[in-house]
DNA sequence: GTTAACTTACTACCTTGTTAGTAAGTCTGT
DNA sequence: ACAGACTTACTAACAAGGTAGTAAGTTAAC
């Protein structure tokens, strides 16, 4: 249990690893974590099992980290190194939903680990709630500072519900554009669902569904 | 692969083949198909697993007819017998997402199951491949009755990417709702997000993302 | 007495993780 | 400069625990 990592003396050593990760996220992107066998990524970067697990210990590791390097990689390939906010957020995040459209095996990895995660003792928990969590008041805060650019009343609550949404319409769009992606089409149905949230909270209007809607 | 159904004589059977398949969708639930053994089922309802097999004769057998089963079970307990359109269909969508914050073991089975879907030669893949494009066209066509009712102009495009939306919403929320449901309302947000995909296909406005945020 | 609903017993396989060993690299003292 | 001490990056082999599926037998209902 002792997670104490020496120095990565060699320099191969970091390549190697991130073979292996690379590797890794494509298995459990096409099979998930629960049915990608560790031997699979092995033989994928010409090694045995066992040899994976000298480099990470185990399986569940090999997964957190597998995550981690993900979310460095996307932070590096971004230009200001820092996540944009107030409308450049949401123009972001489309734009990430047109990109997505030309990245299947990435899309279908975070589509099948989250949700496998929120299972029983699920080893990235941990990692898909605290994404959530953090994603969620980034958009948050956008949400923020565009209702007072636009000097419109900064309804909390409100915002709340709009980030979980938008976020929410991206991951299930992608589930249902990864089944047949021939009847979804990602960018844009994913850009009109971000327009229609961001207008509701922009610009807020009368239920279309009439009162008492709620049950 | 021989799909003859065998003369179920005994009136027990029946309810003892209900049992298994209630059995089946709580732990695939839990625990996802892949990681959701028989022996665990076999065990909730107390025989062995191998009965199990005797009564589905493959376990991929068993998830196809679990999930037919709460297709049934979900049409039979509406009213009507028939699922509502128009307005109502939206009214029914809230509040079933209202009903599903009390249900969060089949939330977690529907969610969970359906991203595994999306993996490499999954049993259920056709199964929520169909499903998907017949709610969206439930959806849409709900959209359409709606927007005749009003006199608003009837655009397909943008009704199909409404009906995606909508669907994608709800089962986005769920899987945050499941990994920390103190964050996330699952009834309100959901009422929240089907009004401003609503109020985007009914009363269309000016994209708040300004021009060519498409690039 | 036939048939359905099982159980028991077993097979064949797969999976993660451990252990012991080896070849090669790195560090340190002289 | 280099020898010896130690570390790293593996492999091969195996342990331990599953897992779905099968075959053959048992019981009880009709």
């Amino acid at each position: 249990m002792t997670t104490k990592r020496v120095p990565r003396s060699r320099p191969e050593t970091a390549e190697r690893r991130r073979d292996i990760l690379e590797a890794a996220l494509e298995i459990f992107g096409a099979k998930g974590y629960n049915k990608g066998p560790l031997a699979e990524i092995a033989e994928q970067v010409g090694m045995t099992h066992a040899g994976i697990l000298h480099h990470f210990g185990s399986k569940d590791e090999l997964l957190l980290e597998v995550l981690r390097y993900r979310d460095e990689s996307d932070v590096a390939q971004l230009e200001q190194r820092h996540i944009p906010t107030g409308i450049d957020l949401f123009r972001h995040l489309v734009r990430t939903a047109f990109a997505n459209a030309d990245r299947a095996g990435i899309v279908q990895a975070y589509a099948v680990l989250s949700a496998e995660s929120v299972t029983d003792s699920h080893p990235a928990k941990d990692y898909f709630g605290g994404r959530y969590q953090t994603l969620r008041s980034e958009v948050a805060e956008a949400f923020t500072i565009v209702c007072l650019e636009r000097g419109v009343h900064v309804d909390e609550d409100r915002i709340k519900q709009a980030s979980a949404s938008i976020l929410a319409v991206m991951d299930g769009l992608q589930v249902q554009w990864l089944l047949d992606r021939s009847l979804v089409d990602l960018g844009p149905a994913t850009m009109f669902a971000i327009e229609a949230i961001m207008s509701a909270v922009i610009d807020p209007r009368e239920s279309p569904l009439g009162e008492g809607a709620a049950g």
